[in-house]
RNA sequence: GACCCUAUCGUCCAGCGGUUAGGACAACGGACUUUCAUUCCGUGAACCCGGGUUCGAUUCCCGGUAGGGUCGCCA
């Protein structure tokens, strides 16, 4: 009697994306995927205060850089909808009087409408916790006072996340809950909802929370902590994602590195971890590196593109395997893609940037300006045609070896002059894809710099 | 405070009624290298405590402790 998976990232848009709920949203999809069910998502924006289109942006803007897509919801539709809540007063409405019809809600003094919480044992039986019970008949203080009834409805009409909540997996057919490990002592009260409006509860599996580093509950300070920063910082979202993963779920096989594909394929809700987990920024900077490395230069390049062009890069002018060989000549090298305007500028632009220190410290360096001229009339007499790295090698060395130094001596200048850094890819390769005239060009005005 | 969840290297993830307790990140040392990065090799690093069950517990049970969560007219 199984009936087809439906699972719900539910999240209020208040403008930010935590990574935790990123991962709901991944774990979610994971299941959908992995039982070929449905993954809805549905906007929480009974707040109306800080309930802005922007701020749903944000949730949509992370989920599909992420590459979470869903099946019902906003910009798709489906047959549950509508997918904000701020649009189903009605259908509240209609659920609040059948609580009325069953004399399970009052007002209290103050006008909230109250749910009358039934004050009896409630064992659930988690998919990930595991078997829990809680007595809502025992008092929560040494004063003997029971917990206060559930307030679903504020007195100027608008609806406590409680009950909205409820009432949405309800009419949504939702089958399971999957959702942070934050919630696990509120499902009890969920369920009496449930049950109080003659529905069966779905099947629920509270995750395990993503803590910082000192290991408290990531909040949105936390380094981390927000998905618009990968994105920012030019993190590979497959990477982003699949760390995302190895917080509370293992392949079991000691691979750190495994497609998104591959994990909804093993996917289980009982194989995840009841504990919390400590978010590792290096590790996933890391995965991040191996991701980078190990991606076709395809991947690489449409992961680099519209970087250049929103550094305002001229991309467009340069052949494709121009822009092919410098991508390659980096590749191994950039970790963020932040970081990539720095590293190739002086492939597109004459006008690009030299780093001080090392115009100090290798340019004004004693005999680099010489050098740089015996450089710049050794490398001109190569051919236009014999202009390639193992050409340009040679070149290097036979010119050290005349001068009796080590070929460093002209390595590190010819490599401030020609890109105006310290660091970067290999400089044979460099100067050869930079072309014989601008390498000329470059170490002559350097040399007089 | 009450209730709930959790407990293996600093961190993440394995593991097991008998193991030299494994892998990864980070750290440290070394090799390679024109820079940076990569890569490679190596080192240090853990079963929270106390009872029980058992021939034997890191593993199972109970208690304690610690951490996290909930107890909102936030979601």
């Amino acid at each position: 009697m199984t009936s087809p998976v439906r699972v719900r990232f539910a999240p209020s848009p208040t403008g930010f994306l935590h990574v935790g709920g990123a991962r709901t949203a991944l774990f979610n999809w994971l299941y959908a995927k992995h039982t070929g069910g449905k993954l809805i998502l549905r906007i929480e924006d009974t707040d109306k205060a800080r309930n802005t289109v922007e701020a749903v942006q944000v949730i949509y803007d992370g989920l599909k850089w992420l590459g979470l897509d869903w099946d019902e919801g906003p910009g798709v539709g489906g047959d549950h909808g509508p997918y904000f809540q701020s649009e189903r007063d009605a259908v509240y409405q209609r659920y609040l009087e059948k609580l009325q019809a069953a004399d399970a809600v009052y007002l209290d003094d103050k006008g909230s409408t109250r749910f009358k919480l039934p004050r009896k044992p409630i064992v659930m039986e988690d998919l990930v916790c595991g078997r829990v019970e809680v007595d809502r008949s025992k008092p929560i203080n040494p004063l003997g006072d029971l917990e206060p009834d559930m307030t679903i409805r504020r007195p100027d009409g608008s609806w406590i996340f409680h009950f909205v909540n409820v009432v949405d997996d309800i009419e949504m057919g939702i089958t399971h809950v999957i959702r942070g490990e934050d919630h696990l002592s509120n499902t009890p009260k969920h369920i009496e909802l449930y049950q109080a409006l003659g529905a069966t509860p779905p099947l629920f599996a509270h995750i395990p929370l993503i803590l910082n580093r000192s290991g408290g509950k990531m909040s949105k300070r936390d380094q981390g902590a927000s998905v618009q920063q990968y994105i920012d910082d030019g993190y590979v979202p497959e990477a982003v994602a699949n760390y995302l993963c190895l917080l509370g779920w293992s392949p079991k096989d000691n691979r750190e590195k495994i497609a998104l594909d591959e994990v909804a394929s093993l996917f289980e809700l009982d194989k995840i971890n009841r504990r919390n987990a400590a978010f590792d920024p290096d590790k996933c900077f890391w995965l991040n590196g191996q991701y980078i490395q190990q991606m076709p230069l395809e991947r690489f390049r449409a992961l680099c593109q519209p970087v250049l062009e929103h550094a305002g890069l001229p991309i467009g002018g340069f052949p494709n395997d121009y822009l092919d060989g410098v991508l390659a000549s980096v590749k191994e090298k950039i970790k963020l893609f932040k970081d990539l305007p720095a590293w190739t500028s002086y492939f597109f632009t004459d006008d690009f940037p030299f780093d001080e220190e090392a115009v100090t410290k290798t340019l004004r360096a004693p005999g680099a300006p010489e050098r740089l001229q015996q450089l710049a009339a050794h490398l001109e007499t190569l051919p236009a045609e014999g202009w390639n790295h193992d050409a340009i090698e040679a070149a290097f060395k036979d010119l050290a070896a005349q001068a009796g130094v080590k070929t460093a001596a002209f390595i590190h200048p010819a490599r401030v002059a020609a890109s105006g850094r310290s660091v970067g890819p290999s400089l044979y390769h460099l100067l050869a894809l930079l072309g014989q005239e601008k390498v000329l060009a470059r170490l002559r005005a350097a040399a007089s710099k």
